[in-house]
DNA sequence: GACCGAATTAACCCGTTGGTTCATTATTGC
DNA sequence: GCAATAATGAACCAACGGGTTAATTCGGTC
């Protein structure tokens, strides 16, 4: 059994360099895209050398993969804490908008690791392993929402949770990811407090409007 | 007054090379971001030759940005033709949701353009002149027709031009640009025809839901 | 047909930056 | 304590790529 890192050395600490420069290495490539990150910029922020971020993570591409995955699993890992069993199903919907479009606002770096991989294509996500499978669990939460919500007949019996998936979504990363034109084009006014208070609210209502059977009954 | 350029000479045509250095930079910038893109690459796919790009658009910078200017004015155009005078109020609405995310389909180059710039904060777009009024005319669309809902008393007395504009934008948008990452995480299956056919059901159904003062009532 | 400025070409420059070399120090297993 | 190995530091390198220099051609004008 490996001791604690802690312990191994007061000098050397091979674990805590790597998660320094990862670390490090997050908040620059999701400042500045790959391309315009330096890994001189990187490893002056890091309480370690240039050299040791090629030692630790063999080349910038590998070490930008490296990054969209730790920060990829960390997210994911923050979505499963969210409980919704004990809920009737459009409350179930609606706190999970609200949740998403949150968590989304909490981590906008992660959001600008995802807009510069879509800027690639996603050619380095392709290679993170067991990605399937995390995001397979997103889609269960939201099944099973559905499915309750078919068989208290209170929702619509054609509704698609991953279509469903897809718009909260849209609206949780769009609002982060394009902040910066939009408020150029319209203005700041629904990205303070009382804005964003709004863009959640509308957003939760129209999803759980959209999945009711009867819109008309519930007041949601 | 000028000659047309066609007539003007067999061998120089400085129009022409400008616009033909503008679509090559266009679909480069687009296809590739700012940093990655390389002017060698760019002169190449060209009929002239790097030189020419500096000497019309003095540096890359000044280049992409004229690049996102004109990309801007011309989508901005495209959405202008779009009539919705004559039509019941959530049908205009659900007409103006349809309408746009087709727009956004039909031009992918474009929503990478936003997507570069919101990456650099949008600092190049800040430079570009006439940008408020372009937009607001797209707002003005929106608020006549939530004007005419709300006098016809079928839309909610509440509801907000520019939180509308901000939804029906987030699902086009993301729709074209997360769409790879998206594809690798759950499937392609929403990206063929049937799937967008879909989608954009769903984003118009959704919206004009939102609208309405009874949902219930309509049916959208 | 000489002249001018705009348009064009080919060759070059040089700072930036990802990545390396080589030597040195710390740690671990025996 | 002593090899073997892992971790680190300083200086270095080569190519990539944005931008330039300087010399040339072209088209219109008088």
């Amino acid at each position: 059994m490996d001791k604690p890192a802690k312990l191994r050395s007061w000098k050397q600490n091979p674990e805590a360099v790597r998660a320094d420069i990862l670390r490090v290495a997050r908040a620059e490539f999701a400042r500045t895209g790959l391309s315009r990150t330096r890994i001189d910029d990187i490893a002056a922020k890091t309480k370690t050398s240039k050299r040791m971020v090629f030692y630790y993570f063999g080349d910038k591409e590998s070490l930008y993969q490296a990054v969209l995955e730790e920060a990829y699993a960390e997210v994911r890992a923050g979505e499963a804490e969210l409980d919704l069993e004990d809920l009737a199903p459009d409350h179930a919907l609606r706190k999970l908008v609200e949740f998403t479009f949150d968590h989304h606002r909490r981590n906008p770096d992660f959001i600008r690791l995802v807009m510069v991989e879509n800027i690639h294509d996603g050619s380095h996500m392709r290679n993170i392993e067991r990605l399937a499978e995390q995001n397979v669990a997103a889609i269960r939460v939201l099944e099973r929402i559905c499915e309750a919500g078919r068989a208290s007949g209170v929702f619509r019996e054609d509704i698609s949770p991953l279509a469903l998936h897809w718009r909260i979504s849209a609206m949780s990363f769009f609002n982060v990811s394009n902040r910066a034109t939009f408020t150029l084009n319209f203005g700041d006014s629904l990205f303070d407090e009382e804005g964003q208070a709004l863009l959640r609210e509308e957003a939760a209502r129209s999803i759980v409007l959209s999945a009711l059977k009867n819109p008309g009954c519930a007041t949601p």
